[in-house]
DNA sequence: TTTTACTTTAAAATGATTCTAAACTACTTG
DNA sequence: CAAGTAGTTTAGAATCATTTTAAAGTAAAA
């Protein structure tokens, strides 16, 4: 499908910037990245945007379900084009994120959900380091 | 044992303020808070305590194993004195936190670690909400 | 006790992200 | 297609958590 049918199906009004940022992300492999990263990635591809509308559309492209927004990293905000739900293994020195399909974690036991609450989602994050 | 000794077997040198946050996080039950919310509270017991000795103290506290960072947090830093190995549920509406003991989750499969690295902790986070 | 190394402090600096208000542009309606 | 309007982009200012700074203070060592 081309990227503006995309954006509209999302709900998104295609704007220039907007279809910039969807070449970038749609087309290729998932990948995890930052606010900054696209940024530099959209210069690179001959093109400017402001900082703040990078933010704004990622913002926007993740509550239409576009791409998805890991939830444990500290300082800066991760994003990753893979919207299924999956797992990831972090590189706890470089901070490098890996994908882990769902199918290959199996959860044996799970703990008593509290009273009025529903599970609405597991994330499971396997740290790794250097094997020496 | 005092915490004045848990101060020093844990190689930090036992100051006033050290001791003021010694005495507010290790003897009750275990708890989440962040850097504010612990000035409060030195506030609360009569003391006064800059924020950036705060800080400080928790950088300290965290890296001599006295207190735990929780990792997946987003724009605030959370703190947890619960220092054995376990999970969280995460209340996504009110982002509080439940800890899970270890004992309560077991992974039935794991996915094959990346060659070169080792398993060095699994985080497991079950998000919660309102059931309806 | 004197020295030395480590701590605390207030305030400034930093860095990621959000907000603002004006200029712009995609879509709608006539 | 023309004109209106609602949503978008922009630069720059603002915000907020956290770290840094440099000076003053304090615990431990000599």
């Amino acid at each position: 499908m081309k990227n503006i049918d995309k954006l509209r199906r999302a709900g998104l009004r295609p704007t220039k910037q907007r279809l910039i940022i969807a070449d970038i992300l749609l087309d290729g492999p998932n990948r995890h990245f930052t606010a900054e990263n696209l940024q530099d990635e959209i210069c690179a591809s001959g093109n400017y945007m402001s900082i703040g509308t990078v933010y704004n559309c990622l913002k926007r492209f993740k509550n239409s379900g576009l791409i998805k927004q890991v939830e444990y990293s500290k300082d800066t905000a991760v994003f990753d084009t893979n919207t299924t739900f999956h797992h990831h293994f972090l590189n706890e020195e470089t901070g490098e994120l890996i994908d882990i399909e769902n199918d290959k974690v199996i959860l044996g036991k799970l703990p008593e959900i509290p009273s009025g609450f529903l599970n609405s989602g597991v994330d499971i994050i396997i740290k790794l380091k250097k094997h020496t």
